[in-house]
DNA sequence: GCACAATCATATGTCAGACGTTTAATTGTC
DNA sequence: GACAATTAAACGTCTGACATATGATTGTGC
């Protein structure tokens, strides 16, 4: 865990490329201490503010974490799965504003993943995934709910359907296609009668996934993947008509 | 953007969330020039080193990137899907390693994503991605292949089965679940026969393709699922029988 | 001898000022 | 008018210092 080329650019960044490569590689093991920053910044001769930077880098990827006091110092940090979401949302939201991707291909994406844990969903749900699920298709139907809460709510269920699946993994990487497309969901305007299609195949689903049949859940997924593309294509037509009118 | 509570603790974090905050809300746009780093220091009354700090953290997240010179600064990046991959692969990685998280768990996730992709690459599978398929199903059945580069190549395959479903949001998220089971895959030593069935297996997924049958693919992805977590049982309980030995 | 308080040592967090380097725009000259 | 030299802006780094948090040590009183 060394080596600095004589390229006096970009210190920090090959100060962190070089500690976390040392973590990934095990020579780090977790809730290990890091020398201190004036140590380090003796090992790769550079100065405190340099290495500091560095550990700015890896602590923003919550590589490590920082402690004051006699006794502190930067340590290895265990990455847990909670901590990652938060990331994985902040990158996937931001991948989809700012490529450009279509409702289409986000939606394709996040309906094939999520009929992905279906029928393990089906297999596995507990009673308190039910219940979140149950809640969340309550709290859809309330009138007056803003379309903003109401994706929210949307997005709640699914994300609880996903949980229901038992597997942290799976629901790491659901958890960025779900809610990066809640942005997406936010430009739809959902009618009264939109609402009530999506809350009965909310609710449908809840059903086959507490009767456990797998086969009916996922084809109300499809249902419901169709659907929702229906009503995005329906606001780029009047959006398009709109624009053709002016 | 600003809001500094009279902490005087973490500021470089603060002002590194109010920066974050202000790219996902909109307001600051995609190439977009912040402030000098003298400048922000000013606004936020804090010194450079400590804006300095807060920009390295979202430089590691590929929010900004910064460009010396007389017309440089920090600009708002356009967080494309290559950039978010590295990211995406090294935290995937590492949740598994850290959090104990079961060879049958990875492989459940990662199969099950994997088969959601199936159809629609068997769909719009293009000529490109069949030659890069078979290309590493040619290399697999090398001989005096190494483990590790076994595995490397079977990483490949099956990020070419998922990139032909020419949807670059699964191509993302996919990225994480495949490339992070490697480390795992690499504890398993493929003996020739598994080998041959496991290539065996990679080509018949590859002609199933090729033909557009997608049940075909999926039923074959299950075998080839179901045989990975059997290999790894092996290994497994060979483990334990050498340590009861013992 | 033990409990509690004061002190100390260590390490991170922050600041101030300075110099070096890169890069583009400006200026000057032929 | 084209090309070369200068200048200015901004990032990258360094030095040295002070502030603050926190565990360990020491000292004191009973």
């Amino acid at each position: 865990m060394k080596i600095d080329p004589k390229n006096p650019a970009d210190l920090s960044a090959q100060i962190a490329k070089a500690i976390r490569d040392a973590i990934m590689s095990g020579d780090l093991l977790v809730d290990e201490r890091l020398p201190s920053e004036a140590e380090l910044a003796e090992q790769f001769e550079v100065s405190r503010p340099t290495v500091r930077e560095a550990l700015k880098r890896l602590g923003a990827q919550s590589l490590i974490r920082t402690q004051r006091g006699a006794t502190g110092g930067a340590f290895v940090n265990r990455l847990k799965f909670e901590d990652a979401y938060g990331q994985q949302i902040t990158t996937s939201t931001l991948l989809l504003s700012m490529n450009d991707v279509s409702f289409a291909t986000a939606c394709e994406a996040r309906y094939a993943l999520e009929r992905a844990c279906a029928p393990l969903s089906a297999q596995r749900r507990t009673a308190d995934h039910l219940a979140t699920m149950r809640a969340e298709v309550y709290r859809q139907s309330q009138p007056g709910l803003t379309d903003e809460a109401f994706c929210a709510s949307d997005v709640a269920f699914h994300r609880a359907l996903v949980d229901a699946a038992g597997n942290p993994v799976l629901s790491y990487q659901l958890a960025g296609a779900v809610e990066a497309m809640q942005p997406l969901m936010n430009m739809i305007t959902f009618s009264a009668r939109s609402r009530e299609r999506i809350v009965g195949l909310h609710s449908a689903i809840a059903d086959a996934i507490e009767l456990q049949d797998a086969a009916k859940a996922d084809a109300l997924l499809d249902d419901l993947a169709r659907y929702t593309q229906e009503l995005a294509q329906n606001v780029i037509s009047d959006r398009e008509a709109a624009r053709a009118q002016s």
